[in-house]
DNA sequence: CGCCATCTTTGAGACGTTTCAAGAGTGATC
DNA sequence: GATCACTCTTGAAACGTCTCAAAGATGGCG
């Protein structure tokens, strides 16, 4: 049938193909003549140039690999989103997986960059995932994990200063009166969910003068915010906190959904805050109160400390924290009046 | 150095190349003993198989793309997360890329999967595409359309009935006794926003008795939301609509945010209706009755269809159109009263 | 012991690309 | 006319894999 190939268009334009790899590579280094003779080719059997043969002789690709937990959690995607605005600008490709907090799919994914020859690896995960990673690393495919402090040195890492978080947030329902706080998420094996609590935890102990219950949610999305928010409609008004932290945006929009609509009133009886500030939380119909830890900068941060990485620069700090600010909005300002 | 590939393997494992490549695709037909040296030898020097090898040799890859305007957009992420179960359940990895309603990075993405030799891919758009997905599948890439009715019926497609969506919409705001529509959305050249316009106005006309206003908002998220609601307060309330319908839920939240800490009584002096009905549709505050297209069989339906074409199976009907239905929810059931 | 059937193993060859050293062409200068 | 400097062009070799026809082992059976 049609010729296909480098060779082919090389045969039909009747050139060499070391020519027709240059007009693909390095158009400079041909002449105008042949150039055209070679386009044509190509428009004629619609050649489209194949990674494999490339990758295979280059031995590297052009495209870097974002593993998260669930891109239809805003917040990944969100780092998603300016991740690959930065990996843009650097000239490579962002492949996107969702590892659906699957270890399964999370090893299934890690192989199948790993096969393909990425150039690295971005990785958000909620388990430990630091000793696949070492693997991988080891075997030559460089990552930087997202959104957790990696543990071993050798392992790049950005993450958000989450005692930090935990700390400023409870700060504020303090200042605003609260007593009777409470923390709502899980499981505390993360270190991002116990961070946040230690830093709560930490605060309410100095102050002395309030209460924090722990309300372990794992399911850390709008429905599980609802199953807590039920929960506590169910118990009587004066065991209810009137101060929470929910360690997400997503955990705090239905908490505050289910309350609202019980009758409690937000911020007046009830201050809550969630965590990421993402679009829905300064979205929500009463504006939720929100720590945010990314920035403009964060997909910078990462996508640069991976170049960093696999260009084997001098890495004066692999651990790039960035400090959390706490966002004030209508769901706590305002706690007491009324 | 350390040898590599599946060569340097056999010559570790002291085999024949031919025998580790059975090793690795079908073991069965190894013995256990040569199995045992294979592994160690594989472990020894941390061997990958290189996907470039085997998708040069085999010409085809197991992974299929899907390109969509923005996972931010839950919409999109939901759609990804069907499409990723089906298509793990079918054996194959998917990659996302955002194409962040560039048409340039629309291009960049096409031809980079295509350069990948995917075995196929989705793709959802907003803009004009189908000219572009046509020189792809001619040479010999097939993708399935989503979101989006395709015009050609050599492009295959999935999609939801707008027309239909926006006349249950119209009919809910009539019947439950709005008089002053508006619609929220843009531009008028996406058909899946002149649809959605033309099922509200149809049935606004025969019902004879309302007026429809039509509100250019070609930002359809949360902020541009947020800027109709702001426009809409700075009105007198007696020019303002009584029923709105926004052409996706991002836009409702954020008219819904701004008109109800404005004052408005939502339902009581205004309902409003978001389309797609994502996750925070349900979630929000006062929620969100909005028109819900999609459901469990999305996923499974493009991927499927998606399988189709790569097999060259006969399809029956190149454009599988889904029904929307109408979820009702506190943001206009109560409408009038009060 | 010879034959057959079955199960394993072998290794050459091809997939499509890029590189690179070497060759060809052109024009300017001595 | 010879030499030089330059720009273009050439084609073989190599990257790592899978396939396939053929060869080798093994064991059963007459």
């Amino acid at each position: 049938m049609t010729k296909t190939g480098i060779r082919g268009v090389a045969e039909i334009a009747g050139v060499a193909v070391g020519t027709v790899s240059n007009y693909l590579n390095h158009p400079d280094r041909v002449s105008a003549d042949k150039a055209q003779r070679i386009q044509a080719a190509i428009d004629q059997i619609g050649f489209v140039p194949s990674n494999a043969g490339r990758q295979l002789r280059l031995g590297v690709s052009s495209v870097i690999g974002y593993i998260s937990p669930n891109v239809s959690n805003p917040y990944f995607a969100e780092i998603a989103e300016s991740v690959e605005r930065r990996a843009t600008e650097r000239g490579v490709s962002v492949f996107l997986a969702n590892s659906h907090r699957s270890r399964e799919r999370e090893d299934d994914y890690l192989a199948t960059f790993e096969q393909h020859q990425v150039l690295g690896l971005l990785v958000s995960s909620d388990g430990p995932i630091e000793d696949r990673l070492a693997s991988v690393r080891r075997r030559g495919t460089p990552s930087v994990l997202v959104g957790q402090r990696a543990v071993s040195s050798e392992q790049p890492s950005v993450s958000i200063d989450d005692v930090s978080g935990g700390r400023q947030a409870g700060r504020h329902l303090l200042e605003i009166g609260c007593r009777r706080l409470a923390v709502v998420g899980g499981p505390m094996s993360l270190p991002q969910i116990a961070d946040r609590f230690a830093g709560l935890s930490e605060v309410v102990r100095e102050a002395g003068d309030a209460t924090l219950e722990f309300i372990d949610e794992t399911d850390r999305s709008v429905r599980g915010g609802r199953d807590v928010g039920t929960a506590l409609m169910a118990r009587p008004p004066e065991l209810r906190p009137d101060g929470i932290f929910a360690v997400n945006d997503l955990l705090a929009l239905g908490i505050l959904q289910v309350m609202v609509l019980g009758g409690v009133r937000v911020p007046e009886d009830l201050a809550i805050i969630g965590y990421d500030d993402t679009a829905f939380a300064e979205g929500s119909v009463i504006p939720l109160t929100s720590v945010r830890g990314r920035h403009d900068g964060y997909g910078v941060a990462v996508v640069d400390l991976l170049f960093d990485v696999i260009e084997r620069r001098e890495i004066d700090e692999p651990h790039r924290i960035f400090s959390p600010d706490l966002i004030v909005r209508a769901s706590t300002e305002g706690f007491g009046r009324g």
